[in-house]
RNA sequence: AGCGGGGUGGAGCAGUCUGGAGUGCUCGUCGGGCCCAUAACCCGGAGGUCGCGUGGUUCAAAUCCCGCCCCCGCUACCA
């Protein structure tokens, strides 16, 4: 309902396309959406991390299904299955690698649920389309030469059954065991990186937008620069992944599988009308930890593939949590059923976009959330809603001009919002909040019982539980149904303060 | 070491790109108002040499330039 409304206020059009502006210029846009989250190692527990850029994967997508329509809008996640850690822990548990996986994802999918996210696919590198796209995309690549068969060299501490860098190495042992390490080589097949050092530069300089933020694109600028070295794509020291089809004794290195997710996600060989429709991504959401994998390894990957290239990657920073880093062996992870029984789904969801710019690193506390459950969803927005119901519940409403809205400065909200500047969209829908709050001080409408006062401020309540859709979906809902009603009534507190402890 | 980010009233942040009275936000604190509402809401006050230089440019610097100090990230085959 919600969607239906705001789609018609900013005027999305049943063609599908319409006239965009696009940095100084007019140009003729596609008008649809298509949103990626990094796939997930499933062998974990969903956290903090994960969640942040899966709500703000589900924030982006629902903003955009507002103004394109539901069926302009993909939104993909899923996991990374492949690699020898996998493999390792289900030989613990005396399991098959698939069969051990495919017990975990619902951990994954439960923890999306209970968040209220709503993606369009859920991929597994295991997924057979997956397979196929990868395979078809090695052979291409070697086909054209970009790919050729040598020997990958480093320090193998068999204690950890891992490669090592030279770096890593503690006075030449290894940093977990202490043991001397040794050089291993194996044979590997590496693809020619180096090759395209000067394209991707080149990618970077027309198109500024590509890796952002600006800061993190200035960085791998400076890296690329330094010079890129050829890059190992297969190991054959293990066997759980997608073997190599001109190679079968060995499987493809985890970024060449992983990394294809985000064009098999939109069935590139199997519906190609889908991919047409959605390919390229609008934007890539990842954290800055694997910024360097995609913003290098995956052009430079998709340039020798011949597939046309992901408009934007988005690196947003971690979460510490009460100052501290997030660390699993000192009990500092917030996992997804803790974040939620703090104050509630929306509420997270709220904290998370709200607290921090998209980009820069944040830090959490249940402190820090409870403050802002308290004083801006509950008392802000929470007890608008509440008054004003209850002002109309008893005197009801006369249709008007809605003078209040023009102080909704929704032009902005949109400028900021197609910035990924989502905790100033937050701050100016809640600083128009405040102005119908002031508003009803000023205008005391329990007192001159002016039911136009009663209709503007329905009508901006409506208006503002559609922009604030996408940020919690719920309350949205709820505010939506409560006040489209025919009579509308008091109904039920939405945000109830919380003790702060 | 290189590259990058940051240092703004008691706390946490915007503001810096595109100089213009220290402006703003969320709290805390002090006082007042309102009584429709979730003891919520509204108004006002106190409190800052905007890291340091008694640096440079300018009619004007939190904002641009230079130097220094302190914090924090990133530095490739590990999601």
């Amino acid at each position: 309902m919600a969607a239906q409304n705001l789609k018609k206020n900013f005027g999305a059009t049943k063609s599908g396309r319409a006239y965009t502006r696009q940095s100084n210029r007019i140009s003729l846009a596609k008008r649809k959406f298509y949103v990626t989250t990094p796939i997930y190692y499933p062998n974990d527990i969903p956290h903090i991390g994960h969640a942040y850029t899966t709500i703000v994967a589900d924030v982006i997508s629902r903003w955009n299904q507002l103004k394109f329509g539901k069926e302009n809008v993909f939104f993909l996640t899923g996991t990374d299955e492949h690699g020898k850690k996998i493999e390792q822990a289900a030989k613990k548990k005396d399991k098959r690698p698939k069969e051990f996986v495919d017990e975990l994802i619902p951990k994954f999918k439960n923890a999306w649920q209970k968040l209220n996210i709503k993606y369009n696919r859920f991929i597994r590198t295991t997924d057979k389309d997956h397979e196929k796209v990868v395979k078809e995309i090695l052979q291409r690549v070697y086909d054209n030469g970009d790919i050729y068969k040598g020997e990958y060299e480093g320090f193998y501490c068999t204690g950890c059954e891992a490669y090592y860098t030279e770096k890593d190495l503690v006075d030449g042992c290894c940093p977990i065991h202490k043991t001397k390490i040794e050089k291993l080589k194996e044979p590997s097949y590496f693809f020619r990186l180096s090759k395209y050092q000067d394209k991707l530069l080149k990618l970077y300089k027309e198109n500024p937008d590509f890796i952002s933020p600006q800061h993190r694109r200035k960085e791998v600028i400076n890296r690329v620069k330094e010079g890129l070295k050829d890059l190992s794509i297969s190991r054959n020291s293990f066997k759980w992944g997608i073997q190599l089809p001109f190679d079968n004794t060995h499987i493809a290195y985890v970024w060449f599988d992983a990394l294809f997710n985000y064009v098999s996600g939109v069935k590139y060989l199997d519906d190609k009308k889908l991919f047409e429709k959605f390919w390229p991504a609008d934007v890539h959401l990842i954290g800055k930890d694997i910024l360097w994998f995609h913003a290098v390894y995956w052009p430079a990957f998709l340039l020798s593939a011949g597939i046309s290239l992901p408009k934007k990657i988005f690196a947003h920073g971690w979460w510490t949590f009460d100052k501290e880093k997030i660390s699993k062996s000192r009990g500092k992870v917030i996992n997804v059923d803790e974040l939620i029984a703090i104050a509630g789904v929306d509420s997270a969801r709220y904290f998370l976009l709200r607290a921090t710019p998209f980009g820069d690193d944040g830090d959490f506390s249940e402190k820090a959330l409870i403050e802002r459950h308290n004083n801006e969803l509950a008392n802000k927005l929470g007890n608008l809603v509440s008054r004003v119901a209850g002002l109309i519940e008893k005197n009801g409403v006369t249709k008007c001009e809605n003078k209040l809205i023009k102080k909704l400065k929704i032009n902005k909200i949109e400028t900021l919002f197609d910035n990924y500047e989502f905790d100033k969209v937050l701050n100016e829908i809640f600083a128009f909040i405040d102005v119908c709050n002031e508003y009803i001080q000023k205008k005391k409408p329990w007192e001159i019982k002016d039911t136009k006062i009663l209709y503007e401020l329905k009508e901006s309540i409506l208006k503002i539980a559609q922009l604030l859709w996408p940020f919690i979906p719920e309350t949205s809902e709820k505010i939506t149904k409560q006040f489209s009603a025919e009579k509308i009534k008091k109904g039920e507190i939405l945000f109830r303060k919380i003790e702060n402890g």
